[in-house]
DNA sequence: TTGAAAGCGCTAACAA
DNA sequence: TTGTTAGCGCTTTCAA
């Protein structure tokens, strides 16, 4: 592992000329140029890229941060970070903050102590008040949730709208008593969406039944027994609108089991291809993960200049067969 | 953003002493531990993570690449190399490959350049030995495909026999024209999933015909279009094998729509939800990633040890309806 | 128990 | 064009 000190020493000439020939720098003799190369080529010369980054003051690397890698939402949010920071010539650190909400903090703070360039994180909190100091030094974005207590860059979808269209569209498909499904209302997106859906049965004059509605049920045994007790006599729904990704896919097998009218937020792979197809409200988390990564970089490179900090982003209805399914017992 | 040295000015000690505090060390009097630390509190000190590893001359970093962050597969990899590193202290560096070889080079070797603590890889490419003088320094494994001309870990699945299975399967459903679907034969995997597909063929005395292979087809209308081949009156095939993720994804609509018998290679979220639903053969990508992951400390910690260079999990045949699709015309 | 000195590998700033 | 000096923030000697 050779230092660039021992290059220099073997080319006869000062760290810094080596410096120079590894930067590109022009003034230096294309003669002591090609000689220098050559020692680096002898000694098997490599940059040592931990020094560079500590003497620089700040790593080229942007964090990203989200809940669950596995979920081809989250896993296409950091896809679209490390795109947009592969462009910038930046690498990406991804960690997964799993779901527990005590783990959020250490491993951010964590991954913040290396001086990033920047941060993007899909929270599982809702007080980020512990970022305040951080967020003077290192940019950060938030994505799919905003920051609660901190004012930073926050790129979201449009839950309310969103979920109050998913529901009304199952109105307008005419069901009457619909079912709502969630993981937590602690989480701010699961609260708006469950708002959405209030909205929705409001503008059609339909009561808000809290039996209709079931938090929780994000394995497939707890999904199929939701929907067990939402098509019972007590809540009696003839249809189901899924919140989040995570009772969506634990849902969709009771529901490909036993046909129930249902629209789900979030688009995910092969919903076209199910039977029935699954109507869905889809995010670009893709689009997502590009614009807070280029705020990131925009922040960095104009520290001064005012940018709007929400960025709200349509979501859109995809209508596939699962929106169609008729109530069992005609109203 | 506070120094050492500052918080030591601070305290009246010097920053040695406020390492030791911070470091835990049990030679610090009490006393002074608490002055150290108030002035901690008082300056918002915050450790230079960038620093200590500088100083330490390796990074608390464990390199992860894949091809495809969005596939399950390999999310499932990142997470599983994520999880085993998060037990050791570290954390991750992830890279996508993409689908292009010739990103694979440069990618690997501006992460290793940051002096990682092992790195992680689920190669595009089929010849490493540009990683030769690297994998001195720094432990790397592979996963899902062994490196090429370079002695290292590898961590694989059992290609040859899992497809050899699975067609097997589709021979005793009693079909003789069966289709191969795969990426390129470049990839190492998919040229010993053809090998196994042949080697079925052959202990049925099958013939093999060049016309039932289609490769390249990993987009919904390349996969849809090869099926329509496959059944034509040249290939005949009454069943497919398909022998990668991404084909799989890709024809599987084309297979809902116009039932053939089908297996798969690798298990993929909602297989069984579909209809017909998927028979596979089941890899174990979290598995592979902490195999690796584990590896590469187990090879830090033991340099001298002696370990196998080749681990081949086993894969297993999960069967589910799309086996049993008869053919059109009964032979 | 505490501190002083030195240096990890690299590069700005300045000098020659 | 090239070299010297100094230092990024921390920690490892070694000495007090």
């Amino acid at each position: 592992m050779a230092t660039m000190r021992e290059v220099a020493a073997h080319a006869g000439v000062s760290p810094k000329t080596v410096s120079r020939v590894l930067n590109d720098d022009p003034h230096v003799l294309p003669a002591t140029r090609a000689h220098v190369e050559q020692s680096m080529r002898e000694l098997d010369y490599v940059p040592n890229a931990m020094a560079t980054t500590f003497r620089s003051g700040r790593s080229p690397v942007v964090g990203v941060a989200v809940p669950d890698l596995v979920d081809p939402f989250f896993a296409a949010i950091v896809n679209a970070v490390e795109e947009r920071a592969l462009a910038e010539d930046l690498s990406t650190l991804v960690t997964s903050l799993g779901h527990d909400p005590a783990r959020e903090q250490p491993v951010l703070e964590s991954m913040l102590r290396r001086q990033l360039s920047g941060l993007v994180v899909a929270p599982t909190t809702n007080d980020h008040a512990y970022l305040e100091a951080w967020s003077a030094r290192i940019p950060i974005a938030f994505v799919d949730r905003a920051p609660g207590s901190l004012t930073a860059d926050a790129f979201t979808q449009d839950d309310r709208g969103g979920a109050r269209e998913a529901t009304a569209h199952l109105i307008e498909h005419g069901h009457r008593r619909i079912g709502f499904l969630g993981d937590a209302l602690s989480a701010p997106t699961i609260a708006e969406r469950l708002e959405g859906y209030r909205e929705a049965l409001a503008a059609a004059r339909l009561p808000y039944d809290p039996a209709l509605v079931a938090l929780g049920a994000t394995t497939r045994p707890g999904a199929a027994s939701a929907l067990v007790r939402l098509r019972g006599p007590d809540a009696g729904a003839t249809a189901v609108f899924s919140s989040d990704a995570r009772c969506t896919m634990a849902v969709v097998p009771a529901v490909t089991a036993h046909p129930i009218a249902l629209t789900a937020f979030g688009d995910f792979p092969l919903a076209d291809t199910l039977t029935p197809s699954i109507t869905v409200m889809a995010q670009d988390p893709a689009a997502l993960g590009h614009l807070a990564a280029a705020r990131l970089f925009e922040r960095a490179a104009h520290p001064q200049r005012s940018l709007p900090r929400r960025t709200v982003l349509p979501v859109a209805l995809i209508e596939r067969d699962s929106c169609r399914i008729p109530a069992p017992h005609p109203a």
